[in-house]
RNA sequence: GCUCCCAUCGUCUAGCGGUCUAGGACGUCGCCCUCUCACGGCGAAAACAGGGGUUCGAGUCCCCUUGGGAGCGCCA
């Protein structure tokens, strides 16, 4: 009997929750539902600087869109800070780890002559066998681990391999700060193994801390999680994805017109794959995802291969769907694009009905709010470039003189207004094209849209008359 | 500087010694479909970083070089 496996997220609150951030949350939840497991969510806020309990609302939030849930009460690590320090005494009192009373400004010159030395900037060692009453009075001392100073300190990771230390490399870790709280490294591993967590998966930026965390575990005499390091994103341009190259927060994506399926199906391609497979439903990416199947190295981010992603699950979503997903980002970026916060019922009803041809003209929600822009445009419409040509070229003519046609239609339907106009170019020995753009210009105020007797159908036979009759009276 | 990690088309990747004249996807470029734009279909260009080994045989194993990346805090 193997223990049930349990993963964890473990964000520190000094900011959104960004992308790469987004892609760890996902492998944790996925190892853990794919063997049954559980993944646990802990907020890394020792550092009482910078946590903000707006960073840790951003996060939550950002998991939650992304469809990633957790298992049981959010841990928040400066909560445990005594059982962390009771952890760091007990060390102490067994011999693995001492009082070091080194000055911030000694240790500062300490890695000024290592660099000047062309030597790694280690710590000395220069309180781990000295005797206690040598203190300097007033000094409070940190507490330091007593790393093993021969041998070497292996860590067998599920996605790297076995990544070999040797322990000459490695100083002796601050474990209890002088003012007796615990750092980043004491608190992981006493959380890690407090909470029973199996599997630490991560970024590989944490593979160095990997090798220290295994000196501490050793030294508490704890067994050592399955470490799982995976290659970071990087950016377009292949530098790391940091705030100045664009790394964003999972809420931009949403703001962007992402959907969370779509940004879940990019984000687990993204350094991880099974065979030549391109589209996982969420049961599937659980069912396929294992650590064996990802990759060693860093992927840049790709938005053209997102927005491919994103314009096939928008496709594949029903059309109440995509409204409902519309709805939800309007109110921030409908406004500045021209389009209203919120749907009255008529104009969502035209949304519905318009969504089968827009949809599969769109990569993103918002290019989908764009593109219905001839949905909720008020008389007169304003005309692209474009549109504006092909009514000038002898646009505004054809639309005069088909309008008695259309007016004449006793049903205004796809069928009945495709038939008229069909009719009005063969009569007059136009292409049917040369007819259908300036109607559409007309109509839209572009020059591309949705099939032009949808549009006119949608649109309904005042509106539409009322938007041809505009450009009629200018011919 | 020191330690560690990485290296297949522009990008994400398949490949786990022979089935690789290297496959898929995005992007790009043609053609088809067509009322526009998309979607869809068909096709094309496009990669094993370089050098040494090991082996009957290397994209696959080892070493070096080069090029990326990460870490080196009383931050996390």
């Amino acid at each position: 009997m193997s223990a049930p496996v349990v993963t964890r997220f473990a964000p520190s609150p000094t900011g959104f929750l960004h992308i790469g951030g987004g892609r760890t949350a996902l492998f944790n939840w996925l190892y853990a539902k794919r063997f049954g497991g559980k993944m646990l969510l802990r907020i890394e806020d020792t550092d009482r600087e910078r946590s903000t309990e707006a960073a840790i609302a951003a996060i939550l939030d950002g998991l939650q869109w992304l469809g990633i849930t957790w298992d049981g009460d959010v841990v928040y690590q400066f909560a445990r800070a005594a059982r962390h320090r009771e952890v760091a005494e007990k060390l102490l009192a067994e011999g693995k780890a001492y009082y070091c009373y080194a000055s911030p400004q000694e240790l500062e010159e300490m890695r000024e002559a290592a660099r000047a030395a062309g030597k790694p900037m280690r710590y000395d060692g220069r309180w781990r066998d000295r005797d206690p009453s040598e203190a300097p009075a007033g000094v409070k001392p940190v507490i330091r681990l007593k790393a093993p100073t021969e041998g070497e300190t292996v860590v067998d990771d599920q996605v790297q391999g076995r990544v070999t230390w040797q322990n000459k490399d490695l100083d002796d870790l601050v474990l209890l700060r002088s003012d007796g709280t615990p750092t980043y490294m004491l608190a992981v591993v006493v959380d890690d193994h407090d909470m029973a967590v199996t599997h630490v998966i991560r970024g590989d930026d944490h593979l160095t801390n990997a090798a220290r965390q295994t000196q501490i575990y050793q030294a508490c005499g704890w067994d050592i999680p399955m470490f799982a390091h995976i290659p970071l994103i990087h950016g377009p341009d292949g530098a790391k994805l940091s705030k100045r190259h664009g790394a964003l927060g999972v809420d931009a994506y949403r703001s962007l017109g992402y959907l969370p399926a779509a940004l879940r199906n990019y984000l687990v391609r993204l350094g991880w794959s099974h065979g030549d497979q391109e589209f996982f439903s969420t049961e599937e990416m659980i069912a396929a995802f294992d650590l064996s199947g990802v990759g060693r190295s860093p992927a840049r981010f790709d938005f053209a291969k997102l927005e491919h992603l994103n314009g096939h699950y928008m496709r594949a979503s029903s059309d109440e769907e995509l409204v409902k997903a519309i709805e939800v980002i309007l109110p921030e970026v409908g406004p500045a694009k021209g389009a209203p916060a919120q749907l009255s019922p008529e104009l969502r009803a035209k949304f519905v009905a318009a969504m089968p041809g827009l949809k599969e003209r769109a990569k993103t929600l918002v290019e989908l709010i764009d593109s219905a822009y001839y949905l909720y445009a008020q008389r007169p419409l304003s005309f692209e470039p474009k549109a504006e040509q092909l009514l000038a070229d002898g646009g505004r003519a054809r639309v005069a003189a088909l309008l008695p046609a259309l007016k004449a239609l006793p049903e205004w339907t796809a069928a009945s207004t495709e038939g008229a106009v069909r009719a009005f170019a063969e009569e007059t020995g136009a292409k049917l094209g040369q007819v259908a753009q300036p109607l559409r210009a007309a109509l839209t105020g572009r020059s591309t849209s949705p099939g032009l007797f949808d549009v006119m159908a949608v649109l309904g036979r005042e509106e539409s008359l009322a938007r041809l009759e505009d450009q009629a009276a200018k011919a």
